[in-house]
DNA sequence: AGATGTCAACGGTTTAAACCGTAGATCATC
DNA sequence: GATGATCTACGGTTTAAACCGTTGACATCT
């Protein structure tokens, strides 16, 4: 058996989602302006990739003009807690508290970091009727 | 340029990891036994996924008797905290009451899960004399 | 000694990811 | 109508990941 499928966005697809959903539909050229900001990539590369993702349900390709605007297929933040979901179920067998556990030692997080989660944690509970 | 070198382990990795950490030291044949309870394999897919997890540095690599015995070069706790720090870098710009509003919304933790990780909390921020 | 089993070593396959160059269509402008 | 810019389409490269078969060394059992 192959090389699995990557169920996730990768490292520089995600890269591609973050400018998507800031900047709303975009053509192949306003993505490589943004992302050369970080590193250079060549126009077809970034066209390679948008397509890629394209075919695989992660964007949505729709002409514009004689160009083409791509968006994403899912908003940001069903994508992210996918992504957290996942990791939470490969690393962690599901146990959210497993993975608090390290964010705490991983992010050491300011007060205010701390205040915020705490915060939320609370409006959870609440509207959960806990 | 080619597909970059996965930073962190990947899903098979991570299984073998799994493994290891709970096992402690064990044999190609050992760890295949165990992944096979999930998934069947051949003996030498395992020994391959070892040693390139060797030859990377995940594993250490030792003769016992006449077989090699492969154990984690990272603990645990080590290696999901950088997972999670990956995470957060990647996708929420290292913010990490953002990690949280997706992981509660992801997980739907039970009412015990949520007084755990409120003391993890509390614990933290006692320690760090918050 | 011969048969059996286990293991490492080696080489090989397939697919996904990330990247790029070139060719050709199309459009605006001179 | 020629020039230049822009964009898609197509094909190709390189590397990592995941997997497997075969071979030969070596030990064990009979």
């Amino acid at each position: 058996m192959p090389r699995p499928k990557e169920v996730q966005p990768t490292a520089a697809e995600l890269e591609v989602l973050k400018v998507l959903w800031d900047r709303g539909p975009s053509t192949v050229r306003d993505v490589m302006e943004v992302l050369n900001v970080a590193r250079p990539r060549a126009y077809t590369s970034v066209m390679s990739l948008l397509n890629v993702m394209a075919d695989k349900g992660l964007l949505v390709r729709e002409p514009q003009g004689r160009a083409f605007v791509y968006r994403p297929k899912t908003d940001r933040d069903r994508t992210l807690s996918k992504m957290v979901g996942d990791l939470l179920g490969r690393a962690f067998e599901g146990q959210a508290s497993r993975l608090v556990a390290h964010l705490l030692d991983q992010s050491q997080p300011t007060s205010e970091e701390l205040a915020e989660i705490r915060r939320l944690i609370e409006e959870y509970q609440d509207q959960r009727g806990d």
